[in-house]
DNA sequence: AAGCAATGGAC
DNA sequence: GTCCAT
DNA sequence: GCTT
C-alpha cells in the first residue's frame, strides 16, 4: 500500500477528445500512473462531470474503491502543472448534491444555459452599466494584436453575455458565484462597479489617448487595428491628419472611408433603411417576380439604428435567383445610386471535401454578395416621400418578418432621377475593362451638389479569359473622391450589404445575417462541440456523413440543432 | 495546455 | 501570411 | 480571460 501511492482513473465522458489525449500524454511525461479501468487499486477518479451524482451515470458505484477520491479535471491539470500528486482540497471535490443545498443559481441566468445561443438576450436589460464596460474592454483587447488579445476580447464579450441575460439588476457581486464566464478579472471589474461606481482599469482605458485615437481611426471603414495603430506611430491625432498626409493608401475602402467618414459614422436610422428596402423591393420586382428581399442585420433584431443596411435576396424558385445581383446594381447605377462597391463569389457549398469541385467551381461561378457605399436622399430620414418605381405590380413580394413590416409598396420617388452614367458594374457576362472615372457633375434643385459619378473599379474576367486579373481599381484618386464628398448637402454615404442566396440556403443565410455576430459565433460554435456539426450561413453540414441538413424556416434550422428556437429579438446577445 | 466561428478579397 | 470585412 |  506505500508503494503504489497513487492510481489514477480518468472517465473519458465529457471529455473533448483532444483534450483527453492531451492530458494522457502530460501524464505519461509527468510520470502519473493512469489505469485503463476503474479497478480497486485506483486512489483517484478524474471526471468532468460537476457532481458525484453525475458520475455515477457513468460509473457503478461498486466499483468504486473506499478510499478512492473523485475529483475533478482540475486537480488532475494542477497535478500536470505541478508535476506532482497534489493534495486533494474540497474545491477539487465532487460532492454529492443535496437539493436544499442549491442556492438554485437557476433564476440567476434565463435557465442555466451554457451557451448563450440557449438563453435569448435582449437589447433591453437590468446591466447594461456593466455591459457597457465590459465591451469597452472586448474593444480594447481587439484592438491589441498580442497574441491572445482577441481571445481575451472574446471572454469579456462572454461576460457581457452572460449579464445580458440576468433577470435582475446586479446588487451584489456574489449574485455572480458559480455562474459561468465570470472570472476573476470581470469580477474585478463589476465589484469595481458596484463599490465606486466606475472602474479605475475601464476609465483609464477610456480617457487614454491611444485608446481614443484607435477609435476614431478604426472608425473609418477599411481601417482595422493595424492600419491604425501605424498611423498613431506617424504622429496623427485626427482624420484630417490622415487626409493632408497624402495617399497612405491604395485600398478603394479607405480612400471612400476616409473621404465620406462623417456620413458613414453617422447611425442609419429604420426609416432610412425602410426607404431604400421600398426601392429595392421594387426594383426586384421589376426584375424577377417573385423575389423575395429581407431587411436583416441588428434592424430585424429590433435596433433602430445601425451602422450600414443588410439585405438578403432570394428567389422561391431555387437557381432563379443567379444574376439577379448584376441586373440589381446596374438598375441602382443607373438612378446614381451606388457610389462604390466590391463584389463578392460564394463558395460552393460541396466544397467541403471535393477536389472535383474546384475544377466545377467555374462553371457556377457567380457573384453572390455586394459590399458598397451608395448615396441617400437626406429625404430618407423624413416619414414619407412619394416613389419613383414604376411598374410596380401589386405583387406582394413576400416578406416573412411580420413585425417589421419593412416593406410595403409604398413606392417613392424622390431626387433619384435618370442621370445615367457609364459607370461600369462588373457583370459576370461581361468581362470588363476599368472604366476611368468620368466626373459627372450634376446640378442638384437645392443646392448645387456635385455628385461625380465613378466607377469605382472594374471588373473581372471570366475564369476562362485569362487576360487581366480580377479587380483593379479606380484611379480616381483620393483627392478627387474627397472632393466629392464635400459639398453635398442633399444626400449621406450609407454602406450597404447584398447578399443573394438560393432558396435552398435562404434560412441559414436569414440566421446568419440576422445575427448578432456574437451569436453566430456562438452558436457555430455550440454546433461544433456539442454536435459535431458545422454551421455557415450557407447550412449546417454533417462532415462525417457528408451530407447538408434542409432548412425550409428558420425554425428548422433551430430544430436541427437542438435549440429552442429564438425570436430574433432575442438573439442580441 | 489548448481552444476560442466561418468566410472571402486585396496586397 | 497579414489585414480587413461580414 | 475563461473554460475544459
Ligand atoms: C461583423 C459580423 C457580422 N456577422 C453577421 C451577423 C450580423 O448581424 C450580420 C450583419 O453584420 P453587421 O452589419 O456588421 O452587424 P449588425 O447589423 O448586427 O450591426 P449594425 O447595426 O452595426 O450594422 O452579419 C457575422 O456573422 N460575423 C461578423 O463578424
Ligand atoms: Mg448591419
Amino acid at each position: 500500500m506505500e508503494k503504489a501511492l497513487t492510481l489514477v482513473y480518468i472517465i473519458p465522458q465529457k471529455f473533448q477528445k483532444k483534450r483527453l489525449n492531451d492530458i494522457k500524454l502530460s501524464m505519461v511525461k509527468k510520470k502519473i500512473p493512469n489505469a485503463s479501468i476503474l479497478g480497486p487499486d485506483v486512489t483517484h477518479i478524474v471526471s468532468e462531470s460537476d457532481s458525484y451524482e453525475q458520475v455515477l451515470r457513468f460509473v457503478e458505484e461498486a466499483d468504486i474503491p473506499e478510499e478512492a477520491e473523485i475529483v475533478s479535471t482540475r486537480w488532475l491539470v494542477e497535478c500536470l502543472q505541478q508535476s506532482k500528486i497534489v493534495l486533494v482540497l474540497e474545491v477539487h471535490r465532487l460532492k454529492k448534491i443535496k437539493a436544499d443545498n442549491v442556492i438554485s443559481p437557476k433564476t440567476t441566468t434565463d435557465q442555466n444555459y451554457e451557451w448563450a445561443c440557449q438563453r435569448g438576450a435582449r437589447l433591453e436589460h437590468f446591466n447594461k452599466k456593466f455591459t457597457v464596460d465590459l465591451e469597452l474592454l472586448q474593444t480594447h483587447a481587439e484592438f491589441c494584436n498580442e497574441m491572445h488579445s482577441q481571445s481575451r476580447a472574446l471572454a469579456f464579450r462572454r461576460a457581457s453575455c452572460v449579464l445580458k441575460t440576468l433577470l435582475f439588476p446586479l446588487t451584489h457581486i456574489k449574485q455572480l458565484d458559480g455562474v459561468k464566464y465570470i472570472g476573476g478579472h470581470v469580477r474585478k471589474v463589476i465589484s469595481d462597479l458596484l463599490d465606486l461606481g466606475s472602474s479605475p482599469e475601464v476609465e483609464e482605458i477610456k480617457f487614454s489617448d491611444w485608446f481614443r485615437k484607435m477609435k476614431l481611426f478604426t472608425s473609418i471603414f477599411g481601417v482595422g487595428p493595424a492600419t491604425a495603430k501605424s498611423w498613431i506611430e506617424k504622429g496623427w491625432k485626427s482624420i484630417e491628419d490622415v487626409r493632408n498626409a497624402g495617399h497612405p493608401s491604395k485600398d478603394w475602402r479607405i480612400v471612400w472611408g476616409l473621404a465620406f467618414h462623417e456620413d458613414l459614422t453617422t447611425p442609419v436610422s429604420r426609416q432610412e433603411a425602410d426607404r431604400f428596402m421600398d426601392i429595392l423591393q421594387c426594383e426586384a420586382q421589376n426584375i424577377l417576380p417573385g423575389t423575395i428581399i429581407t431587411l436583416t442585420g441588428g434592424f430585424r433584431r429590433g435596433k433602430s439604428n445601425g451602422h450600414d443596411i443588410d439585405i438578403l435576396i432570394t428567389h422561391p424558385t431555387d437557381g432563379a435567383e443567379l444574376g439577379i445581383l448584376s441586373k440589381l446594381l446596374d438598375v441602382l447605377d443607373k438612378k446614381d445610386i451606388i457610389l462604390s462597391g466590391q463584389r463578392m463569389k460564394n463558395t460552393f457549398s460541396t466544397e467541403a471535401l471535393n477536389e472535383e469541385s474546384r475544377s466545377m467551381h467555374g462553371k457556377f461561378d457567380h457573384f453572390e454578395k455586394w459590399f458598397g457605399i451608395c448615396k441617400f436622399p437626406k429625404a430618407f430620414q423624413h416619414p414619407t416621400t412619394p416613389s419613383g418605381c414604376q411598374s410596380s405590380k401589386e405583387d406582394s413580394t413576400e416578406v416573412k418578418d411580420n413585425k417589421n413590416s419593412s416593406t410595403h409598396s409604398d413606392p417613392l420617388g424622390l431626387p433619384f432621377m435618370e442621370t445615367q452614367l457609364t459607370r461600369n458594374s462588373n457583370n459576370l457576362s461581361v468581362p470588363l475593362v476599368s472604366v476611368k472615372t468620368d466626373l459627372k457633375h450634376r446640378s442638384n434643385v437645392k443646392n448645387k451638389s456635385y455628385i461625380s459619378n465613378t466607377c469605382v473599379y472594374e471588373g473581372e474576367g471570366e475564369p476562362h479569359v485569362p487576360s487581366t486579373k480580377k479587380f483593379k481599381h479606380e484611379d480616381c484618386s483620393e483627392k478627387e473622391v474627397v472632393e466629392m464628398a464635400r459639398p453635398q448637402t442633399d444626400w449621406l454615404a450609407r454602406r450597404v450589404d447584398l447578399i443573394v442566396t438560393p432558396y435552398s440556403q435562404y434560412y441559414y443565410a436569414l440566421v446568419g445575417w440576422t445575427g448578432s455576430k456574437h451569436f453566430n459565433r456562438d452558436t457555430r460554435l455550440y454546433a461544433q462541440q456539442v454536435l459535431n456539426l458545422r454551421l455557415t450561413s450557407h447550412g449546417l453540414y454533417d462532415m462525417k456523413k457528408q451530407e447538408a441538413l434542409q432548412a425550409t424556416c428558420e425554425e428548422d434550422v433551430f430544430r436541427h440543432l437542438n435549440l429552442t428556437y429564438r425570436d430574433p429579438m432575442d438573439r442580441n446577445c
